[in-house]
DNA sequence: GAGACGTGGGC
DNA sequence: TGCCCAAGTCT
């Protein structure tokens, strides 16, 4: 890799990023906070399922301070549907560390980014490059893809020291005049072009000419990754408890799978959920669809009914519109909480 | 380093 | 249906 090749390779990249860019809401008026908000909610998180709620975050907390001082429940009801909800609880954490420390503003070097919660090295140096316009790398799977083809490299990009080995290189690479958009013409180039698997468009890329993996027919085997384990099945057990017009609602624990969000009441052996029925003055029950849901890492084998009951009980009882307005609850929930508003319907 | 941590879309 | 994935971070 000598110099003169990376120099015409930034060129052509810059101007192809210049001519095809998407105009995205955050890259309209790159300020600090906005670069922050859409990065942590780009996470594993497609730029379309992103779009809705970025707008509506940065209407309802629009700066640092608003966010320091929001509540976990609005926090979680802005993310509700987005996923991996521990994003928001370590942004409001950081927001309060950027009071204590910073002033109140975001920080604008790499070091003092990474400091934050929930801003590791692929956010740091896309907040650095992208807001501050620090020559930093910012190496997400869009990267570590386009330029594992590029270069040929072969390593596992799921290990950390690919990652930082990736990040030296772009070190070498990254120009100084543009770093922002060289970081985020890669990671378009990533989504738009060089696709994963056996897709890639090198027929439009304007990084072919410098491709060695195109260039020796290897693009389809690369990136290298590493193989994943099976995922785990949990059969859950749903009671969507009823009292006149309002509905139980159980928060889940402040930590793990979908900390702190609202559930119906859910057990994991249908023993314990007969210890539970068997408290009730049980009016009429009502079978809902099994239903089944998907997590990276397990599933949720779900059977669940409606469970209407003549006296009232103690617990968190919420209208429907309370529940729609202000309880966060995950989308394992979606098939059950159709079934609970059909029936509502009809009442 | 390995595993936890969501969701919805594409093929 | 099932598997892969999408702008990762934390423990």
């Amino acid at each position: 890799m000598e110099k003169i090749n990376n120099k015409q390779l930034v060129e052509d990249l810059l101007a192809w990023y210049d001519a095809n860019a998407r105009i995205l809401p955050w890259r309209e008026e790159a300020t600090p906070y906005r670069v922050w908000v859409s990065e942590i909610m780009l996470q594993q998180t497609r730029v379309e399922a992103v779009k809705p709620y970025f707008e509506r975050f940065i209407h309802a907390l629009p700066d640092i301070s608003a966010l320091a001082h929001a509540s976990e429940d609005t926090l979680r009801k802005l993310w509700e549907g987005l996923g991996y909800y521990h994003r928001v609880s370590n942004m409001k954490k950081a927001a309060i560390q950027c009071m204590e420390r910073f002033n109140g503003q975001l920080p604008s070097t790499y070091d003092e980014l990474l400091s934050l919660s929930g801003i590791g090295a692929y956010s740091a140096g896309a907040i650095a490059s992208i807001a501050f316009h620090q020559p930093v790398p910012a190496v997400d799977g869009n990267v570590l893809r386009v330029f594992s083809r590029v270069w040929v490299i072969e390593d596992d990009i799921l290990k950390e020291s690919t990652k930082k080995k990736f990040q030296k290189l772009l070190m070498e690479v990254i120009p100084k005049e543009r770093p922002d958009a060289f970081n985020q013409a890669v990671m378009e180039i990533g989504a738009m072009v060089c696709v994963p698997n056996a897709a890639p468009k090198c027929h439009i890329c304007p990084l072919a000419p410098h491709c060695k993996g195109y260039q020796t027919g290897v693009t389809h085997k690369l990136p290298v990754k590493a193989g994943k384990k099976k995922r785990t099945i949990e059969k859950k057990y749903i009671d969507v408890v009823v009292y006149e017009d309002k509905i139980l609602l159980q928060q889940r624990e402040k930590d793990g799978l979908l900390a702190g969000l609202y559930e119906f009441n859910t057990f994991d052996y249908p023993q314990e959920e007969e210890l539970f029925l068997s408290t009730l003055d049980i009016e009429k029950i009502v079978p809902l669809k099994d239903s089944k849901h998907i997590f990276t890492h397990k599933e949720w084998h779900m059977s669940g009914k409606l469970v209407f009951i003549r006296k009232k009980i103690k617990g968190n009882l919420v209208s429907m519109q309370d529940l729609e307005e202000h309880y966060a609850i995950p989308s394992a929930y979606k098939a059950y909480k159709e079934g609970l508003i059909e029936w509502m319907k009809h009442m």
